[in-house]
DNA sequence: GTAGCTGCAAAGCATTTGCATTACT
DNA sequence: AGTAATGCAAATGCTTTGCAGCTAC
């Protein structure tokens, strides 16, 4: 209910209803500080009592990612992750293969230097994926 | 069979057997310049009158990723696709959305900055990944 | 000769879809 | 009221696996 609020503005703006279901979504990728499968997100949801349909959290994650609130995170590449998308800062994030625990990287590639200088002429750029892997403090012991 | 050579040597050093069916991805991987799907690999074999099994296909890039001769893509999230690993160059990609063509990057973020002056101490960093989406010159127009 | 591979077919999962019902606005 | 969103269950598609037969070494 919190942080989500942004979120919830920015469905109703675009003209899309603001559901129990959506609002329990955003809620859950907000409280998390790592990006969630669509399973992890249905627990979630079931374990505060609230009822959801995983079919559902697939829709309402394609939805979001559709109005670029969301974005998929290649993290583990058998199964989608979701991170809400943040407005000033990409998102970018260190993996942590030991605990899995993602922390956010305060870098990004495309802003520090100018794509147009590292492709060929008359190539538009549109996106990019940008995540470091490998062992946070703890699971360095 | 031209430039596969240092992979099928690698594979048997490493104990491994050389196959028909291993060379036969080796050698896909190398005449592709872009990421393949299994798929891909699969019915370029076939069209090229060798027989192989999907399922082997399968098996062999689970092989090659595992020795580290390839690289799994994120490219498109909803399939995996692999590409063989070079020596001295990453492998970080510039893909078209519009032709699904690839271009290689000549540029790693992580190596032009040390990734421990913007991660954490005591953060260790075993890998990354780093795509960028676009348009090529071609379907610019 | 023998362990390591392959082929085949069936199983496993994540994700998607069709359709009737429900509930935002 | 009307339409978009949900639930349910079945379908889809990529990927994996068990096992018997084959083959590289």
């Amino acid at each position: 209910m919190s942080q989500g609020n942004a979120f919830y503005c920015a469905l109703k703006k675009k003209g899309l209803r603001l559901t129990v279901q959506r609002k329990a979504v955003i809620d859950c990728l907000a409280a998390s500080g790592k990006p969630l499968g669509a399973e992890d997100i249905f627990l979630q949801i079931q374990e505060r009592g609230l009822g959801i349909n995983l079919a559902t959290v697939y829709r309402t994650l394609d939805t979001l990612a559709e109005e670029g609130l969301v974005e998929q995170v290649a993290m583990d590449l058998s199964r989608a992750r979701y991170a809400l998308c943040r407005e000033r800062q990409h998102l970018h994030h260190f993996f942590c293969l030991g605990c899995g625990e993602s922390y956010d990287l305060p870098y990004c590639p495309v802003k520090e230097r100018s794509m147009e200088e590292l492709l060929p002429e008359a190539y538009t750029v549109t996106g990019h994926r940008y995540e470091v892997y490998g062992y946070c403090r703890r699971c360095n012991a």
